[in-house]
DNA sequence: ATTGGTGC
DNA sequence: CTTTTGGC
DNA sequence: AAAAGC
């Protein structure tokens, strides 16, 4: 197993400067380890307005206009820009619950509640872990340490791309009238991914219940299905939209490790140094919805996650809708009338989604004359409901 | 049966 | 001043 | 922590 060195935020001074970002982003993740969701959730607006700007902030006054920054984030910007550091980022960066944390949670399969029981343990380490008799470790858990070195690499377009043809052929196995669509961070343009993320539906009626299965033992034929976590489908239009507490959809849909050969991939492997193993395993994910919802699955899965709880807000606060995954619902309707998408009988729409901003984001697009929502059309159902 | 994990 | 922040 | 609501 490959286990990590402290490397992605290198505490040691002078060296690395640190960007407005990635301070933002380490103060979001001390306060989500702490659990003060208000404070989180502002560092994290602020990381993604700044990540929105064509340019980069050089200077204090150049945020003035900008929305989610306020006393306590200008004055790190200030302290950043002014010496590349930031002495409450700093003291962050050498704590070590912090560090213990942010190790443990970098495990497939563990989260902040199990990194937070194994620290309270006493454990500081992967070898800690491991070592604990007490410690029994979920199949997930079992597969992010035998895969971590692979899975926490950044999957690269070129490996995207392949993946693309081995889930296309797959699928095409077991029914060839069915659409793949890529989605996540790469749909989005990204260069470098944590997973892949796949929409896979089939116009043929009957076939959604057994399409997911079917691809899922396709895969472990060719031999190269290394972890498949599958939940079949809880979708139900009846129900819709749910009012439980529940973070996921409902769509049938797997989390998958693949392993990917290098012979397939244009340019060879996202790999380490001296590895010649001539594969590498990749964190994958396929979503299957009913066809008549591809394009709230395809707007929801295709993130980012800021800009998916932005675009919720605003369509509950300004425009008094419940949107998710499943649908996109009018409050103002009585019994919650709900509005269907374009392409229940035909072509899905090519979504348009430029994620990767703050709060401002619909607006700004709209001045350059984009319109990264308006795909979802408000088109009722027929008797309204 | 519940919690916590999976996702954007 | 209190409430809301993905009624994920 | 920042913004919106009262």
């Amino acid at each position: 197993m490959n286990l990590p060195y402290y490397s992605s935020f290198s505490p040691s001074p002078g060296l690395a400067f640190l960007s407005l970002e990635d301070a933002f982003e380490v103060l979001a993740e001390s306060s989500e380890f702490r659990e003060m969701e208000g404070p989180c959730l502002a560092f994290r607006r602020a990381a993604s307005v700044l990540k929105s700007l064509p340019w980069a902030v050089q200077s204090l006054g150049a945020t003035r206009d900008l929305p989610c920054l306020g006393e306590h984030t200008k004055a790190v910007m200030e302290e950043v820009l002014q010496c590349g550091r930031s002495f409450e980022v700093e003291k962050i960066l050498s704590d070590e619950r912090y560090q213990t944390l942010k190790l443990f949670t970098s495990v497939f399969g563990v989260g902040p509640k199990t990194a937070e029981k194994w620290y309270r343990r006493g454990l500081r380490s992967f070898t800690d872990v491991l070592a604990d008799r007490g410690i029994h470790l979920n199949r997930m858990q079992q597969s992010g340490f035998l895969h971590y070195g692979d899975i926490t690499r950044a999957v690269s377009k070129a490996e995207a791309r392949s993946l693309r043809n081995v889930i296309d052929e797959a699928v095409r196995a077991v029914s060839p009238a069915a659409t793949l669509a890529l989605t996540g961070g790469f749909r989005r343009g990204k260069e470098f991914g944590h997973d892949v993320d796949f929409i896979v539906t089939t116009p043929e009626p009957g076939r959604e219940k057994s399409l997911l299965p079917n691809v899922i033992n396709g895969l472990k034929k060719q031999g190269i299905l290394l972890f498949c976590e599958y939940q079949a489908s809880t979708f139900d239009t009846a129900k819709l939209p749910s009012y439980r507490f529940e973070a996921m959809d409902h769509f049938a849909k797997c989390f998958l490790i693949l392993r990917l050969e290098a012979s397939q991939v244009e340019g060879g492997l996202h790999c380490a140094e001296g590895d010649g193993r001539g594969w590498r395993a990749v964190r994958v994910d396929l979503v299957s919805p009913p066809m008549d919802r591809f394009a709230f699955a395809l707007l929801g899965w295709t993130g980012s996650r800021q800009f998916e709880r932005d675009l919720r807000r605003f369509a509950r606060v300004t425009q008094r809708m419940i949107l998710d995954n499943h649908g996109l619902y009018d409050k103002t309707k009585a019994a919650s009338a709900h509005f269907q998408c374009i392409g229940q009988s035909g072509e899905p729409f090519e979504l348009r989604a430029e994620p990767e901003s703050g709060v401002r984001r619909i607006g700004a697009a709209d001045r350059q004359g984009r319109h990264p929502v308006t795909a979802v059309s408000r088109q009722a159902l027929p008797g309204g409901q």
